[in-house]
DNA sequence: CGGAATCCAAATTGATACTG
DNA sequence: CAGTATCAATTTGGATTCCG
């Protein structure tokens, strides 16, 4: 089970899966235009795991200017209700967090202890 | 949005929100103990870390062995459907998965093209 | 018990330049 | 277009020691 949800683990894998939803199919370059801020190395390192999981597809067409598709394969059609779910929360998401999580990366180590107490 | 979806990177905060889930309320050493290979340094990272994007809350017990206990906050419990979801997708991993990811850590830049072909 | 602090190694990510 | 290659900068993770 751990397993599975490490294949959801990195920078932009679901953000890409998000794109492929619903069976969606795009090149790379959309992939590319539609994730700001993702560089290409990023972008096809993500791309290899997700395919190598066993939840993107790869289409490859041999023309004059290259053409790579990418696609859900089945398992990861069935990721769908998840990220239909997860949608669904991040729109519930407190005002602050739009804004916040932006500038500072995750983490730093910051602390700031008792929250609450009884 | 992108940002709601930060929230939840990282290697354990999954796993944790997993042990908070359905309303759950734990200590620090029950999830210590719940969640196998953890250290404490990530396991109060990663607390620290959702805690602060509003998704888990904590409660500190002033008594002499000194007990504190986390929850999902309101926003954490709205997370449940979408955890669900990912419980029932985990569980139709492809048998490989369970054994593949346990040895190779995520990526190492590692690559194997030509997938499939028209 | 529930951390905090430190040190340090390893993995991940990013920017940039180059190629078939 | 769709990558690959490299290198530097961040992050992440683990082990250990210490504290209220």
């Amino acid at each position: 089970m751990q397993n599975a949800l490490r294949v959801l683990e990195g920078r932009w894998k679901l953000v890409i899966l998000f794109q492929l939803f619903g069976g969606q199919v795009r090149r790379f370059s959309d992939l590319e235009r539609a994730i700001p801020g993702i560089s290409q190395k990023m972008l096809i390192q993500q791309l290899r795991q997700l395919e190598s999981d066993g939840v993107v597809g790869r289409i490859v067409h041999h023309q004059v200017p290259p053409k790579v598709e990418y696609h859900l394969t089945e398992w990861g059609q069935s990721l769908c209700p998840a990220l239909d779910a997860l949608l669904i929360w991040a729109e519930g998401a407190p005002a602050e967090l739009r804004s916040r999580l932006i500038q500072e990366g995750p983490d730093g180590d910051a602390q700031k202890p008792e929250t609450s107490v009884t």
